[in-house]
RNA sequence: GUGGCUGUAGCUCAGUUGGCAGAGCCCCUGGUUGUGGUCCAGGUGGUCGUGGGUUCGAAUCCCAUCAGCCACCCCA
């Protein structure tokens, strides 16, 4: 077939057993979330490109190359969003929320859109199911974010998985760190390959996310940041991990993660899982204390993360789905017509039932032998059959396809029939 | 943006030294006047990803291009 239109390279089409498995999670997630205290946010998927321009940063793989951003008829800089913490933000700011009292909460699970080359884990438009909590400086409530990422693993049952842990300073220790580090490569240029080398102006920190052999070992010869850090976030730090202790979740101590958003500032964390996979990170996420002063509002700390939803699925899948197999919408009661003004009679009949259970009319006029067959293969547990006879006595014939039993049933008797046979 | 692998029926895939494009599954029809899950018989379905080239002749060899997958970069 020469199919005239394809799907966008990196989109997906979700249907049928898959999206089973989403909705399955989904439920677990809005369970679990909000069990943590979070209400969801849906806010729109385009924004105006600026807000992750500040946000992000400029200078960021993310920003830099992997926008889909365009023009829009009035002119203003418009872009689908590559991910979601500068929008909720946004939103908490726009919508007056900085009043509120406590700790603002909200969760979300939504597309996201980056404009990478796609691999396995990794779409153009893809999902992300993640936290931000707005109000709070306490590094309890950094370890509590860490446990509710975990909670969504654990409620769909994802296992193998390490926490990384990281303080990466705040705007008292950060910079001068990111200096001594700055001087430090630029001593050592000789030994960076080109590729890193113009990172290094930007921010010098991200030499650290290099898979590199060579940067690595050069790095391990600088001191790690967590030794650099004054003495507020030192205390900062060592509570979060206290409390990851007390919770029982095992973690790393990981220097070299710094990830590669702008905005954040003392904790940051990642849950990783040990496949064989490369795309082996779930989840990421930290502290933005600085953000909502930068666009705008009041200074107010905040912690957050996102997980990949498709990732998290990959993790998971380890049965493979057979294209074959179960390419079939169940339903409790499948009815065949065999002429038009049988169909006409068939819908009626289904009005009376959908009230109650999954009703499907076949109205393809197709042999008796072939829609009972279809009947089978959605799972129906009821045959209703209509023809010329059953029209005119106002009758339907009602098929049990367990035992294979077949009645007639009066219209009006019809809901109590169907009933009797899909609750005994 | 860079590299590797793969493109043949709706799906999964065979296709020999270049010689009539195949199988299984699915689907449709019949065996059973209007009855499924099993059988049996028959049938529909293909610009061999696309465009060029070599050749008497190309799914097969060459070049280009597109798409998918995987990896790098980076990230969820």
């Amino acid at each position: 077939m020469d199919i005239k239109f394809r799907r966008l390279k990196g989109t997906r089409d979700l249907m049928l057993e898959e999206i089973e498995r989403w909705h399955w999670c989904e439920e677990r997630w809005n369970e679990v979330l909000s069990r943590y205290g979070y209400g969801e946010i849906r806010t729109p998927v385009i924004e105006p490109a600026g807000l992750f321009l500040r946000s992000v940063g400029d200078g960021t793989d993310i920003v830099d190359k992997e926008m889909y951003s365009f023009e829009s008829r009035g002119g203003e800089q418009l872009c689908l969003r590559p991910e979601m913490t500068a929008s909720v933000v946004r939103a908490y700011l726009e919508n007056g929320l900085t009043r509120q009292p406590g700790t603002v909460k909200f969760y979300y699970m939504a597309p996201m859109f980056r404009h990478d080359r796609p691999q396995a884990g990794r779409y153009r438009q893809f999902h992300q199911v993640g936290v931000e909590a707005i109000g709070s400086a306490s590094p309890v409530l950094d370890a509590e974010v860490i446990q509710t990422a975990m909670a969504l693993f654990d409620a769909v049952d994802a296992r193998g998985l390490t926490v990384l842990v990281n303080s990466i300073g705040c705007p008292e220790c950060k910079p001068g760190y990111v200096a001594d580090l700055r001087e430090f490569l630029e001593a050592n240029m000789e030994r960076i390959p080109p590729a890193f080398q113009e990172r290094i102006a930007v921010n010098p920190l991200r030499l650290f996310d290099a898979k590199d052999d060579e940067v690595q070992n050069l790095l391990t010869e600088f001191k790690p940041i967590t030794e650099a850090l004054c003495p507020a976030c030192r205390t900062h730090h060592a509570v979060v991990l206290g409390c990851l202790g007390d919770l029982g979740i095992l973690f790393r101590e990981e220097p070299g993660l710094v990830r590669g958003l702008d905005y954040y500032g003392r904790t940051t964390f990642e849950i990783t899982a040990e496949t064989g996979r490369k795309q082996s990170s779930l989840a990421g996420g930290g502290r933005y204390d600085g953000l909502i002063g930068q666009c705008g509002g009041p200074d107010t700390p905040a912690v957050g993360f996102s997980a990949g939803i498709e990732r998290t699925l990959l993790h998971l899948a380890d049965e493979v789905i057979d294209p074959q197999r179960s390419r079939q919408t169940q339903v409790d009661v499948y009815v065949a017509c065999l002429d038009e003004p049988s169909q006409r009679f068939g819908l009626a009949a289904c009005d009376l039932l959908r009230g109650f259970c999954r009703v499907e009319i076949d109205t393809t006029l197709r042999s008796m032998k072939a829609q009972a067959k279809t009947a089978n293969l959605r799972r129906a547990r009821i045959l209703l059959t209509v023809g010329e006879t059953e029209r005119e006595t106002g009758t339907l014939q009602l098929k049990n396809l367990d035992t294979g039993e077949q009645i007639p049933v009066e219209r009006q008797r019809l809901l109590a029939a169907v009933r009797e046979v899909l609750e005994g």
